[in-house]
DNA sequence: CCCGCTCGATACACCGCTGTATCCGATACA
DNA sequence: TGTATCGGATACAGCGGTGTATCGAGCGGG
């Protein structure tokens, strides 16, 4: 995007924009949304868009980096306020803190459609392709540290840091799409903490 | 689609369509795609393709059951040779009986895209999400029984059928999106044969 | 071998969207 | 409060795609 002032009434436009877009996205599909329709679910012109975004792609990148921290800051608050509670409701074993963890992160049928279509398209332009590889840092980054402190609170600590990170990523991403789209997402669910549980079993140790 | 003739005319030119739109699919994304755009990748005007699909939505349903199902039936024909073979190639570790596998599975940029999109279109079309279940179902019916004689051939067992299929299933796509995004594909590849071979180690067990 | 029918090509009318150029009301700053 | 600048609306020209109706070459059954 080219450089532009930053004033109150600007900030406002663009949100309302990459909020609309968010939601025609998931409901579309990227591909056949047209700049168009997100302004008319944002309510505005094309003259708006215009003025904020030079295309459709710099808009769907803005708003999917956004998107993409304010999930990962809500984990974080998320996965942070049960390790500093009081030992009253601190899980007794590595299932039940596991169970815990994995049936708080949302599994959210629009946004896996428009992470989907994110990266496969990432994987046609590179410099796209570097974002999604950052944001995977980002989330090792944030997630060890946290499972660290939580694994500290049923006395375990982690063995293969390196493994374990990218192995929970993957079961993640694996066991969302079964989730969305098995006929049993109740049983689904359930195979996805006990995938998440033996992952973190493997990849940690008891603390003598 | 309607009910038409099928003479070997019309299935040539219906293969061609398929063909050509597995290409322009995975170049710019279905969103993205115009019949004209596939009608040329293929050779063809546009009457072609309204005389053999009603529509593009129609097509790529087509075309993703058909390459899906041969994909399966590749992996297939991969896994059943060597658990046929005489043992003197016959892989002598757990580790190695996976690494054999996990190798030759491939990790294919263009099909990735093309089913990461068709998936993500499948959650918006209750009829599309079934058939993306019933793949699922058949990739499970398809692998399980060979992974059993796999097995046997380094003197292991299932121990939990319904809980490894979907894993593996899982930690396979999870990590298909690691090796293609990640900086360092080579040490995501040696993670991903990790990650299967814990996965296959802790739902199965020797055989005494 | 021939005729009927299939199937792909062509022509047509039309629509939605694009990106830019221009305009004017709103806004913020002195 | 005045005024320069900002920011969204409007107008414009044009493209590319859509789906259908029609045509005619050539394939294949009898």
């Amino acid at each position: 995007m080219t450089e532009r002032p930053a004033t109150r009434r600007r900030a406002e436009t663009r949100q309302r924009l990459l909020d609309a877009a968010l939601e025609v996205f998931a409901a579309r599909g990227f591909g056949s949304t047209s700049v168009e329709q997100v302004c008319a679910g944002a309510g505005f012109t094309r003259g708006a868009f215009y003025s904020n975004f030079d295309s459709l792609d710099e808009l769907f990148l803005a708003m999917w980096e956004q998107r993409s921290q304010q999930m990962l800051q809500e984990l974080e608050a998320l996965l942070a306020a049960p390790a500093t509670r009081p030992s009253g409701d601190a899980p007794r074993t590595l299932r039940d803190a596991v169970a815990q963890v994995a049936d708080a992160v949302p599994v959210d049928d629009a946004w896996y459609r428009v992470t989907a279509e994110f990266t496969a398209h990432a994987l046609r332009n590179p410099a796209l392709r570097q974002v999604v590889a950052a944001r995977e840092d980002a989330i090792l980054a944030t997630l060890l540290p946290l499972l660290d402190r939580l694994l500290a609170l049923v006395g375990r600590r982690i063995t293969d840091r390196d493994a374990l990170g990218p192995a929970l990523v993957a079961a993640h991403d694996g066991t969302t799409v079964q989730c969305l789209i098995d006929n049993d997402p109740r049983a689904a669910r359930a195979r996805r903490t006990d995938l998440f549980t033996v992952l973190v079993e493997h990849y940690t140790e008891e603390i003598r």
